[in-house]
Formats: C-alpha cells, sequence, structure tokens
DNA sequence: CGACGGGCATGACATCTGTCATGGGTTTCT
DNA sequence: AGAAACCCATGACAGATGTCATGCCCGTCG
C-alpha cells in the first residue's frame, strides 16, 4: 500500500482528487493539507510514500516544500501537479528533487500510474511541458533579477519592490534595469510579463 | 436520480470531480466535456438536468455557456465552479442565467449539496464572493477609462497606448490618472489588475 | 435654455523610472 | 592566485509618468 500526502489549496479539488485516489487498491491517502507550511508539518509526522502538491499555494510554493521535503524524509517522493504549467517551473522543480511533474490536464489514470513510478524510484515528467521547456532555452536572468521581477508583476511601485526584497530601491532599478535589456522589453511591467511568458520566472 | 453534465478544460480534475460526485447515490455524472463548444454540443444531445462548468476553459468562457444552456435548455440548471473567482464574473454569471456559483475553495460535500439545490430549482452563490462583488460595486470607470486601462493591462508605454486608442498621450494620461484615483492604486499597472480584479474590465 | 457630465486636448510641474558609471564584497571556476 | 560572475549599494541625469488647471465640443436631462 502507497501512503500519499495530498497537498492543494482547493478544497474542492483535493477532495476530488482524494477520492480518485482511493479508488485504486495500492494507494490510500493518509494526509491532506491546504497550505504549503501544513503540507510541511504534516508530511513530517505521517512520513508519507509519496507527496503530491499543487504548484501555487497560499503560502509557500509547491517547488519550496519539495526542496524542504526532499532534504527533511529523502524516503518520501515528491511529485507537482499544476494547471498552469510554465517551462521556468519546471526547471526548478526538478532541481529541488521533484520526480513527478504533471499539469492537471493529464488524465485520471496517469496520475495514479505515475504515483507508482515515482514511488519505485523511477521519475515522469509530462512530454508537452518537457518539450515547452526546451523550446524556451535557458533563463538568462540571475536568481535576484528574476526575484525582482516577479515581485514587480503585481505592478507594485519600485519602493514598495525594495521593501519586500529587503533591497535599496536603486538596487532594485539596477537589476530591473538589466531584465529590461534581457527581456527586450521598455519597462518592467511588460519586462515581468515577457519574462512569464517565456517560463523565465 | 439527476443527470450531470461536468465541463472542465483539466481532464484530472475533470475526472476527479466526476469520481466524487459518482460516490453519491443520487447523483450521476452522465457526460464530460472539456471545452465550452463541446460542452454545449453534448449537452443538447444528453439533455443533463444540471450542468457543473468550469468558468475558465480554452474557446467558450463558462458563462457564455451558461447563457447558451439557459436559453436552449430551460430544463438545464447550471452551476459554475473556478479557481479564481472574480467579482465581475459573478455579476455576468448571474445575468446569464447560472443558478449556482462556487470557488474551487468549497469543501467536498457542498458541491453535492448545491447540485442538488439548483436542481429543485434553487439558487446558491458562495458567500465570500457574494460579499465581494456586493463590496466592489458598481464599475466607477467611464467607458473611455476602461478602455485605455485595458490597454495599459500589458504593461505598454503611454505612447503605445496613446497609439492603440487614437487619442494624445496627454489624454491618455488623464484617464490613467483618474483611474489610478478610482481603484485607489498607485500606478497605472496596479490600477489595471485592480480593476481586473474587481471585474472592472 | 442652462447646467452637467463625459470625451478630448494642451501645458506646467513634481515625482518616478530607466540608464549608466562606479565601487566593494562574495563565491566559483581555472 | 586571478578572472569572472553575481550581489549590493550610491550618485547623477534624462526621459517617462502622475497630477492638476484649464479649455472646447457635444449630448442629455431637468
Amino acid at each position: 500500500m502507497i501512503r500519499i500526502l495530498l497537498a492543494d489549496d482547493e478544497h474542492l479539488i483535493r477532495g476530488a482528487l482524494a477520492a480518485l485516489l482511493s479508488l485504486e487498491d495500492d494507494l490510500e491517502v493518509v494526509a491532506q493539507a491546504a497550505t504549503g507550511a501544513e503540507a510541511l508539518a504534516t508530511a513530517r509526522v505521517v512520513r508519507p510514500d509519496v507527496a503530491v502538491i499543487d504548484l501555487q499555494m497560499p503560502d509557500l510554493d509547491g517547488v519550496s516544500v519539495a526542496q524542504a521535503l526532499s532534504a527533511e524524509l529523502p524516503s518520501c517522493s515528491t511529485m507537482i501537479v499544476t494547471s498552469h504549467g510554465r517551462p521556468g517551473h519546471l526547471k526548478r522543480a526538478l532541481a529541488a528533487g521533484v520526480r513527478g511533474f504533471l499539469p492537471k490536464t493529464v488524465s485520471s489514470d496517469v496520475l495514479a500510474t505515475v504515483v507508482r513510478t515515482v514511488h519505485s524510484g523511477g521519475r515522469y515528467v509530462d512530454p508537452a511541458l518537457a518539450a515547452e521547456a526546451i523550446s524556451a532555452g535557458d533563463n538568462p536572468l540571475t536568481p535576484r533579477e528574476a526575484d525582482v521581477l516577479e515581485l514587480a508583476l503585481e505592478g507594485a511601485p519600485i519602493d514598495e519592490i525594495a521593501r519586500r526584497a529587503s533591497l535599496s530601491p536603486g538596487t532594485v532599478r539596477n537589476y530591473l534595469s538589466s531584465a529590461v535589456g534581457k527581456t527586450g522589453a521598455s519597462n518592467r511591467h511588460e519586462a515581468a510579463r515577457a519574462a512569464r511568458a517565456r517560463g523565465w520566472i
């Protein structure tokens, strides 16, 4: 019996996925979580075999959870499911030790199959996402540039970005300027959108 | 037995929801669709009692589907589930004859309950979304302000907005300034996002 | 009719942003 | 050890942007 931890902020989806997985004889959902932090805390207690984690959650990013999990519970394989599969996330996820990466558009039985695959030590990445990631090419942004651009996505003024990133406004402007150059945009907002479209953030 | 049509572009979610609904004795998922057009076509054939439709789908908007359904199949009650519940959508949905409106964050059994409610002629709108929609109030933007804000969404510089709207840059700035004031934002990008979030554009 | 609100435009001013030069600190690779 | 790349910061300058006052044209409503 494979013991599964399920994390998704959307209660309905989480419940539905749990129902689906429970239909399989060899799978058992032993815990559920609605946030990244909750997922981590729960995992430490129940020590599941496989963690199925949604990419976007209110507090902790799914990738961050995966990273923490693979460090703390090497016996637990992590896989990520997501609605909006952006190439950048896939790369980060693999770097974080994620064993499976699926968009929510896959058919229902694929999920169960992949759970078994990662549990037995294998890996699985959705072919379409993999192709996208490869064609997207390398991310020319430095980590800090990506951070700052991400904060700029919401349209916040530079001072707020600086506060949220704990940087000086001048530094923020430097990073943004550099990022604007690399994206070929004419201002940071356009740059942020372009970077997201290309999966760089 | 209540016969249900389920439409969601995310195969995994659709399957999971189907599994969930099928656990109920008095509910039966008689058809599934992955796009809005498909949902319409299928509904014409199977004539379900209740249609459960995702708001965001590749081709036809969930609201458009609901509108067509309520015109063509008045015997079929439509309800909408959504991940990102924007107040604007709720208003449009109700105008389109939707009987139930739920975010995907609700607990699993609420869904079944609401299916029964709308089937028996009732209505149900998630309280949190309803409150949001009410507090959002009417759209205070003038048509032109809305136009210009929409163009600003992509992060374009003012000169480009002016060209695309066939206005002088100064006029664009006036409209944007006014819109920024009405949204309480600190620049046009934030204003554009805020307006979209509230369903004003 | 006259007041009112919206659409459109211009000009002036203060502030915000983007760009560039510069410099010091750290890590990584050769 | 030295080079290269990244992180962080400051200062200066030009151009973009936000704000405000002002004006004209047009349609609507009382």
